[in-house]
DNA sequence: TATGAATGAGTCTTCATTCAT
DNA sequence: CATGAATGAAGACTCATTCAT
């Protein structure tokens, strides 16, 4: 049983390196490098092997994808598990995607780094809906209390994610850059969140017409 | 003489078409579309006299990008011209941004959407640091005007863009989705503006300790 | 030794099974598409397994053809075995050659439509043999009975051979094509067989000389 | 222009050298083994190179046979054309049709080797029909001068072409094949010609009920 | 100036086969 | 006896790029 076992480890073990080659890749070298090939090439397995673990080049995608989510849901969660005040939730709950996935920036890249194609019937990641629900949670949270301006939760949840989505990905993809005078990224990431919640408390956003 | 200022007009004719017919192809097929054998295909020319005008496709994607920049830059400038209340500037220049990328998504996601390599030593976009100018000289006119909060302009313009980037990235890459219950794009654009000026006239964003 | 025996049976059982499969597979997706692992997922054992009993991929095909053989002499044999009259016998026999090849193409091309390797010593099919010796016997009886012209024996059933195997192996390849106007199958082996009796009656082929 | 007239004899030259190795892989290591790789292997040239000249394989294949059946068609109205007895008439061309596609073993193989896909909407070769229709044409003189029995014309036609695939094809496939007692080429198709005509004369073939 | 011809390197993917366990 | 893991070789095809003309 344990020869099983360790073959299970094992087996489980090149997942998580092939995953991380291809993430890696990713971001060191832009969507167009990563090709079976290259992660081969930096596993140092053959490009056959990586068709044992995933089926074709778009469940490997998929599988990084998957991965992350659960990864940041995790992540958010945890974060602002012990905030009482809805405001602080929220505040943390946002810190703690952005900072995650500064972290991981490959990762991020591949899920929104792209284009979804459309006629690509890509099965929604659930983990994903399930991280946005927490987020209108946190705003409902804050709504309850009182401590934000009456207004349209999916509204203001849809508003609130593409403001954290352009800190993260604009930072990730061009702090620093030669030429261009970025200030710190802790500064910038606390003066967002400062002026998102400011936002909320004094912009009542209404549904769609 | 005569000649040779039609030569060169004939050149610079020809390399403008080169750059239409690729810019084009960007935007109706899609990045990974563009191939010198398309353009050249586009054009009715051989791949080979491509090469005449550009070094390589790294030369030519970025005189691609040089030229949206100016084209983006000019669109945000016309957009806002005669606006003489400063929020609405700041308003309608901010829209005008989100509104023209969304309209290149290509050739925004080539500029704004993959990692900066680092050791690639890219000249920084003149125009792009020019477009960014314009963003602090209308945040400086809310604040001489006294219409936001006090606060340390750089650090106002940088949150503002990593906001309207988000706002353009992620309708550009995700909207629509199938799975994810997207409110309409003018909706979440005219939202996110609203969220941004209540933002920054309760906010009094400092300078980085 | 109960449990050799088992053993021995059951080892002869997945032989059998293993042909059966990758035998169905050829029916029905055709040549190209049988791979050792297709018949390794058809009768769920490993691939691996599939080398324990052929040596490789050809001893595999090999035995097929083999089976096939002794499929066809079984049913050429069955049919005829009945008639008395020699003209019906050689009909019913040769009718039962192209019906059971056509409802077996992938098996009959395998033996028939591939060129022979000049350089394999293929072991010839003793089966294959044993059916030509069966047209041959048909031919003398047709002979002895007077029914057929006077004739080198080997000649004619040479040429006869020749001829069922156009009727059938066109039939297999292109009936139907779309753009030529073919007419039934069932009518042109009947045609077929009707020239081919009428030749032999009145053609008294002789012996090379 | 000296110049253009030697480039296009090259190119020609080359595209003829890409069939004739296309064909020799066909016949010499069966139709598998036609690879784009191994062609390029058997010219010196790379892979790359083939698709200058045909969009795909399928081009490709289907050139070979284009070609294929022009010489045919060529080989067998010169072979049948000073012919006056519209018997010989037809022998001559049956004989040549034989003989031609076993002095092009390959390209015959190609035609009609391997069956038809079905869901490919293959352009039915004109050269092809207009073969055919010489077939019917040499049947219709025989039965205009009474020499061969009357009968379905179609029928007889279909029937006819049967017959010769099967000679010329299993000569090509097998013949020689160590283990089989073959008897000459030669004599196997003047047999083969004797017994059809025989068959023709005395056999009465009807249209399909 | 322009290009036709050519190619090396790369794309994803499948396959028969081996071998340690 | 059976197999999970691995791979080298091959499949069709595309692309950016070069170079002689």
């Amino acid at each position: 049983m344990g020869v099983t076992e360790r073959r299970a480890r094992e087996k489980e073990a090149l997942r998580t390196k092939i995953l991380e080659a291809a993430s890696r890749l990713f971001l060191e070298e832009g969507f167009e490098s990563v090709s079976i090939r290259r992660i081969a090439e930096q596993i140092e397995y053959s490009p056959a092997t990586i068709y044992l673990y995933f089926k074709d080049k778009a469940e490997l995608i998929d599988a990084i994808c998957e991965d992350f989510f659960e990864d940041l849901l995790e992540a958010i969660t945890a974060a602002a598990e012990r905030e009482t005040n809805p405001i602080q939730a929220l505040k943390t709950g946002l810190r703690a995607y952005i900072q995650f996935s500064i972290a991981h920036p490959s990762h991020y890249m591949v899920l929104f780094g792209m284009p979804v194609k459309p006629n690509e019937e890509i099965s929604p990641h659930d983990k994903g809906l399930q991280a946005f629900e927490v987020l209108r949670d946190k705003i409902r949270a804050c709504l309850s209390a009182g401590v934000i301006a009456p207004q349209h939760v999916e509204t203001a949840a849809q508003t609130v994610w593409m403001f954290v989505h352009g800190v993260t990905s604009l930072l990730i993809v061009s702090h620093p850059q030669p030429g261009f005078p970025w200030l710190g990224k802790d500064h910038l990431v606390d003066s967002a969140l400062d002026l998102l919640v400011a936002g909320l408390r004094n912009c009542s956003l209404t549904e769609p017409s």
